[in-house]
DNA sequence: ATTAAACGTGAGTAATTCTCATATTTGCAA
DNA sequence: TTGCAAATATGAGAATTACTCACGTTTAAT
């Protein structure tokens, strides 16, 4: 019998957990490979078949563990988003006063940046991230997570803020920051980076003096 | 015989210019009902033989003035950003002083925010902005002209400013805007109307202390 | 060793964009 | 008016690609 046990372990949804140590290797392979694609040629070139020949399986292996292609997309971006998590969070854990927290944002977007243009396949799903529905409401979520992240760093700098603005301010800056992101890697690297240390400036403005 | 005249008249590209007062009609048709498919269940979903069998002809003849999907889409597009375009031009015409920039560059973006929320097709094809590179670059030209517009304005009220550096904060200020109305609409409404508010204040505090 | 569940396979289905050979219509020149 | 070439119209079907499913194989627990 194949009873489907359709589980949602991670944002990407798998359809049926590896439970053998086959298929887990086999969904690691599965998203090497579509990494692999995606940073050739682009998600959206990247084909099923393509990723089931490359890592050596068939089409209805590569199926029994991702329910459609969003699915692998979803997956690898969820990864991204984790590993971004976690720099935000400990960019930001010990930020105790305004020049902590200057420092600390100035970094952050620095390194955010940097990711950006080093991971072609980071950049590639992201900037998918308007056309998916589920990708964009990954995408708001960890920028809510994020956000929150920011509004605890800036109330501890500034216990007398208002709560709910600095969570609404901090969740717009994180997606307007990714806005940044997205727009500076489509033109030319030195404009790119003019905005990226304008939209830091325009941000820092606004928490220091918000 | 049949020789192919492609001329680039819209950012669209129609295939062939339409000659005949027919034609010209036929491809006004066309978009409209392309429009009506797209407020319906969204461009995505929009299927080319929809489209063919709303407008009473056959789909050999709606790839006669449209060479893929995509132009139609971007046939469209332009003309809201056309209509956006006039719009701010407008609103930034007669502004001279600081007060003046202010209170304009208010309106600019509640008007704008009122158009997003109010076109559902506008909302639809510019949230797959980041998707297909040729909307990105249509994208790219309009902020660019607006940015222009705008950094126009601002020299005006402050003369003594750097022009590149206005070229580029205008730019990235209009781009971010088209991010926030993004966001707003994908938010509940409330909370979209706060974020807008957001972002005037950050950006209107960065152009009257920049 | 038996067996049931987990896993693997790939030909085939379905959905959809776009082409092309052919037919029809239009407008102009004779 | 008529003849004709260019413009326009048509829709069957080619091409692409995500995804299914019926059936075969492997694994591991009893």
């Amino acid at each position: 019998m194949n009873k489907i046990a359709a589980v949602e372990s991670e944002a990407g949804a798998v359809r049926r957990e590896p439970i053998q140590k086959r298929s887990r290797e086999r969904v690691e392979r599965i998203l090497g490979c579509a990494s692999t694609l995606i940073e050739k040629s682009g998600s959206d070139a990247m084909r099923m078949s393509d990723v089931a020949e490359m890592a050596g399986i068939s089409i209805g292996s590569l199926y029994q563990y991702f329910p459609d292609k969003g699915a692998i997309i979803r997956t690898l971006a969820d990864r991204y988003n984790v590993a971004g998590q976690v720099c935000i969070a400990e960019g930001l854990a010990d930020v105790q006063d305004r020049e902590g927290l200057r420092r600390a944002f100035g970094e952050l977007i620095d390194v955010y940046y940097a990711m950006f243009l080093a991971e072609p396949v980071m950049r590639d799903i992201w900037s998918g991230t308007q056309a998916d529905k589920a990708l964009r409401d990954i995408d708001l979520a960890d920028s809510r997570l994020n956000g929150a992240v920011l509004a605890a760093a800036r109330e501890r700098v500034d216990p007398k803020a208002d709560r709910a603005e600095l969570e609404t301010s901090s969740f717009l800056i994180m997606q307007l920051g990714e806005a940044t992101m997205r727009l500076a890697i489509s033109v030319e690297r030195k404009e790119g980076d003019v905005l990226v240390e304008q939209y830091k400036r325009m941000v820092l403005r606004e928490m220091m003096e918000g």
